[in-house]
Formats: structure tokens, C-alpha cells, sequence
DNA sequence: TAACTGGGTTTCATATAGTGAAACTATTTG
DNA sequence: CAAATAGTTTCACTATATGAAACCCAGTTA
């Protein structure tokens, strides 16, 4: 048996990258920004900031806009676009099983994966009706509220649930105690479901896709409005939307 | 008058940051990497790639593959494709425009910005044919082959115009004769065309597209197999395709 | 089981290379 | 025309990134 204790400094990562780095998302904000703007957001001085930007701009990552002269992302990310989602990936693959639930169902279905302490979209086939505004693929969003962040969390393998439980940045507080009592039940389940929870008047059910070596690869989500998508009917709903996830991981791997 | 002597060495950059670049731009080429495959390919120690990597990693930039270890491109890249294109953007706005011109011809129709020394795809509506597999969007080419690229280069703003073909690693030899005597004729006819100088059996009809400021925003670009696409046949079109272009200039800015 | 390979990670001494302050342009605003 | 604002360059200082080498695993091979 071993304790390992975190501790806090364990840089062994290039500062001058992850400033870089920082500058970047500053983009995800905005889409053009002035140098001075930048430099206040990532809390550093102009020069500095004028360095950087110089080497991103230089390699294509960020660019000026030829009319205002502000900075705005380059034409590489578009280059790296391309290349991300591969013939292999799940985004690509059960795409087509998606949109047969889609039909199915008529709501929204999403793929959700988990990065750090957030769950990000990968993946998603709109609801015919479409009524509300979703977050685009490619959206982050918090890692303990919503019906795929329990499913995430739940699923995920118990070295990697510890950390995510223990890390710091938690939501510390009343609702962590409710959260954990959520995971239990989700585990049980074999789903979870959520009402309002991140954002008023939508609601989800979301299950476990899990590849063919037992990995929790992502959470498949069907999401809609809350009058609509009522508590009663997700559950009614969640065995087909298991037996979907089920399907969906055989793809997998 | 003042004459500018561009020296090489300009860095007023840095490293550390224009290496994290290199490396991630080692997956335009292959989607999984492993941390020695990279560090050859970037010509860099173990221990420095693992550095930056660290970094990158920890941004989100780069993420290792679940199952194989490897290193591959991260979510965080979602995350920004999702903000590349704006409302606002040429790719978007012109979309539907560019549709309408494909149902009307039923050939590929593209849009092409110049990046550097390159061209970048940034929109593409296919063929219904759609016989040959294309270039993705993203893709990058040569700023000297490609009716496209005569376009960009012969209606670029005279300065960037110069500085394009005073450029060190232009290609060097005969065809640079050729390639500026054609910039001639695409400015004087206000279109190109190009016969197989990219791909073998492919063709392509190109006019510029141009804002209300007068400013060259992009390259609209008719394109398909060589032997529908006769060079007559273009320069019938070639009217048409320059209206268009026109139309689509008056939506920008 | 020992030696060996091929991945990844960590340590450490060294000087290189990134840093912020300040000076300097260029452009806008009052 | 002064004053302000945004971007760019210079420069001295030392903090910080670097590569060599050592180390740690899993698999392979002998």
C-alpha cells in the first residue's frame, strides 16, 4: 500500500508554452482581440505578450484580421480541424447510430467525453423541433452537474473517479454530498437523468458507452426541453437509450 | 523612398513557444504519435519534447490515447474549431451562395485564402458527382500552382504582392517566367484556370472575391475532373463564375 | 532469470534565452 | 497641437529552458 499525497508545485512544463497557450484561449471568448486586451487577460505585459503573439502569429496559429488589425485565431487550427476527428474516432462512427435515435426519439442526442475537471461535447445530432439554442460541439461544461457529467464520473475507472472526487477545485459545499448519493444511484441504474440542473428548463437522460475492453469511452445524452422531456418519460425511455449505449460500445475499439 | 533590406534573422520570438507549434503540427500528418516518433520528427531531445509536451498536455492541447498511450491532438482544438468560424466569417456567410452556384454548374466549388506562402481551403460545397476524392477544408497548397493561387497572388494588395514573389523559398527555375506572365493575364481577364497543374486529370476556373472596401477576401474556385472541365468549356463559364464571385464580394464587410 | 530493447520520466549543472521596464513610433482623439 | 492610446523595439539581468545522462518500467529474447 502506498499514500501519495499531492502536493502543489510539480511543474516540470515550460512556462513560456503554457503562456502561449493561455493566449490561445483567450479566443475561445472572443474572436478578435487587441494586444493590450490580451495582455490584461492573461495578466502579463505588453512586450511580453507581443513576443508571444509574434511566435503563434509566425507558425500560423493566430492571425490579424486584415481590415481591423486585431488578432484572431490562424488558418492552422482550421488546418488541425481537419485532422482531428479521423476515420476511428467515436464522434465519427456512431454518428450514423445517432441520428437513427434521433429518428427514433426526436430529441437532441450528444456525446459527451470527459477532459480534466469538464465534460466536452464531442458529438451532436439536433432534435427535429430544435426549439432552444444548444452549446456547439466542442463546449465544456462543468463536471458535476448535468445527467452525462454523473454518468461520466460514475463510470469512469475508480483510479480516475478518486482523482476527479479529490481534486481541488471541486465544488465544495452542500451539493457534493447530493452528487456522490447521484453517482451511487447512476451506477445502479445504468443511467442518469437531470432536470434544470445546468441550465433552466432543459432537461437529459444519459447512459455509458463503454468499448469492447470494458473502457467508459463517452456518455451518450438525449436532451430537451423539460415540459417535453419529463421525469416519468426518461425513465420510461432509459432502458432503449441503454440498450443504445450498449450497442454504440460494441462499435468501439 | 526607402529601400527595406529584409535580413534572415529577425527573431523577435520565442523558442520554447515556436517548438510546442512544431509539435503539434506534427499531427497534420498522423493522428497518434509517440513521444520518440515526435521528438525525431522535430529533431528535439526526449526530455525536451517531453517537456513541452507536458505543457501542451496540460492545456489541452494534446491528450494521450486511452488504449494505445499515444500521444494525439486534445479537445481543447475542439473547443476553438467551434469558435473559428463566426457568424461574420466569409466561409459561412457565402455558404449558401456557393451552394446555388454548385446546383447551377454541378461541379465542386471551393473558396481559397492566401495564408504565407500557401493556400488554404476554407469552405468547400461538392460536386453531386463527386467522382475524385478532394482535399479536405483546411487543406493547404502551393501559392504557385492552382488557378486559385493566380488569383490570390495577381489581385493580392501590391506591397503583399511584392513581398509574395521577392520571397526566398519561391520555387527557383523556368516556370517562375510562366507563372508571372500568367498573373498578367488573370489580373487583365479578371479570372484563371488551371489544367492538371495540381492533380493529374483535375481542372479548375477561378475569380476573385472581393469586399466592399476593395479588398481580395478569397478565391472562389470551380473545380472537377479535367476531361468534363475542358479549358473551353471554363472560359464559357468564366463569366458566370466572375459574376458570382462579384455578388459574393458585395455580402462581406 | 538474466540480459536487452524501446518506450517514457526525472535529475542536474550550465548558459542560453525569455523576461519586464522603459524608451520609442505610429496613429487617434480632444 | 497636445495628449492619449496601441503597438513595437531595445536592453540588462537572471530566471528559466535545455540536453546529457541516469533511471524506470514492460515486454522480448536468450
Amino acid at each position: 500500500m502506498k499514500v501519495v499525497f499531492v502536493m502543489e508545485d510539480n511543474k516540470l512544463t515550460v512556462r513560456a508554452v503554457e503562456r502561449a497557450l493561455d493566449i490561445m484561449l483567450c479566443f475561445t471568448e472572443s474572436t478578435e482581440l487587441t494586444l493590450t486586451e490580451i495582455a490584461s487577460r492573461v495578466d502579463l505585459h505588453k512586450s511580453t505578450v507581443h513576443r508571444l503573439l509574434a511566435s503563434l502569429e509566425g507558425k500560423g496559429f493566430i492571425m490579424r484580421d486584415a481590415a481591423t488589425d486585431k488578432y484572431r485565431l490562424g488558418y492552422r487550427l482550421w488546418e488541425l480541424s481537419a485532422n482531428l476527428s479521423q476515420e476511428g474516432d467515436p464522434g465519427i462512427i456512431l454518428l450514423p447510430e445517432m441520428e437513427r435515435l434521433r429518428d427514433l426519439l426526436g430529441e437532441t442526442i450528444s456525446l459527451y467525453v470527459q477532459d480534466g475537471l469538464e465534460r466536452i461535447r464531442i458529438q451532436a445530432v439536433q432534435s427535429n423541433h430544435a426549439i432552444r439554442r444548444v452549446a456547439p460541439v466542442g463546449a465544456r461544461m462543468p463536471l458535476y452537474v448535468g445527467a452525462s457529467s454523473k454518468v461520466l464520473v460514475a463510470f469512469a475507472e475508480p483510479a480516475v473517479q478518486q482523482q476527479l472526487l479529490a481534486s481541488a477545485d471541486w465544488p465544495t459545499g452542500l451539493d457534493q454530498q447530493a452528487f456522490l448519493q447521484q453517482l451511487g444511484d447512476t451506477k445502479r441504474a445504468g443511467f442518469a437523468t437531470s432536470v434544470e440542473e445546468r441550465e433552466p428548463g432543459a432537461a437529459a437522460v444519459s447512459a455509458p458507452i463503454i468499448d469492447r475492453g470494458g473502457r467508459l469511452v463517452a456518455a451518450l445524452a438525449v436532451s430537451g426541453p423539460a415540459n417535453r422531456l419529463t421525469l416519468e418519460l426518461m425513465q420510461e425511455q432509459a432502458p432503449l437509450i441503454m440498450e443504445a449505449a450498449r450497442r454504440m460500445g460494441t462499435m468501439l475499439r
